[in-house]
DNA sequence: GCTATACGCAACCTAATTGTTGCACGTTTG
DNA sequence: CAAACGTGCAACAATTAGGTTGCGTATAGC
């Protein structure tokens, strides 16, 4: 498997895609706030199996979002920020594109 | 339909989601450096069939990332950064957090 | 050593996504 | 008016995603 670079489209579209569930979106937040948390610890509180949420993590590690630590019988997972900076920096340029359309668009305008 | 609001975790999610295909990233890109197009326009270059381009705007037109103007027999789709924005709060958010966690971690070991 | 805990893997089901083709409808243009 | 263009909608097939259950394996603790 040959993983796609942070900032192809490829790589870029799987981060998004990463990103691009409620759950998922829960887990990074519980990370973000707890730090580094287990597989059973993170399905305490879910309305859905254990399964599903290692399955969700197995998503987000794949997307390089989280690493793993296995320490004895658990397995910690915590974020991994490189991604999301690369995922930030693209819509930062858009949106900086998009602001140098408006300026554009007020010079012609004057 | 009840639409959900943009930094609600299922808002959110879906603009993330919308995000999370190479194909929509080309679409967005092109309308960044272009501005708006019409579906034939985005539809030349690529691989996939004119239907297959108008179901992506229409991905992207329901997560609000993009908005659409028809102008005679032609359909106008240009971006709409409000989404972006949201999206890119988050992402900030989550990487000023991670970088608070690491100074804590640093003031620890001092 | 034995039991309980923590975890991953495989099989299976259902629903959603992605793409195609064909058609209908309004808008230009000759 | 008639032909061509631009578009959206519906139906269909193929793939992927999200979830469950069951099982196997390794570690911790009595």
């Amino acid at each position: 498997m040959t993983a796609p670079g942070p900032s192809s489209a490829e790589g870029l579209a799987a981060t998004f895609a990463a990103l691009g569930d409620p759950r998922r979106l829960a887990i990074i937040s519980r990370l973000q706030d707890e730090g580094a948390l287990s597989v059973s610890c993170l399905s305490e509180g879910a309305d859905v199996s254990r399964q599903a949420i290692s399955k969700h993590l197995k998503t987000l590690s794949e997307a390089r979002l989280v690493s793993s630590v296995k320490s004895g019988r658990e397995t910690r997972y915590n974020l991994e920020p490189a991604r999301l900076e690369a995922a930030n920096a693209f819509l930062v340029q858009v949106a900086a594109k998009w602001d140098q359309a408006l300026q554009r668009l007020k010079l012609q305008l004057e």
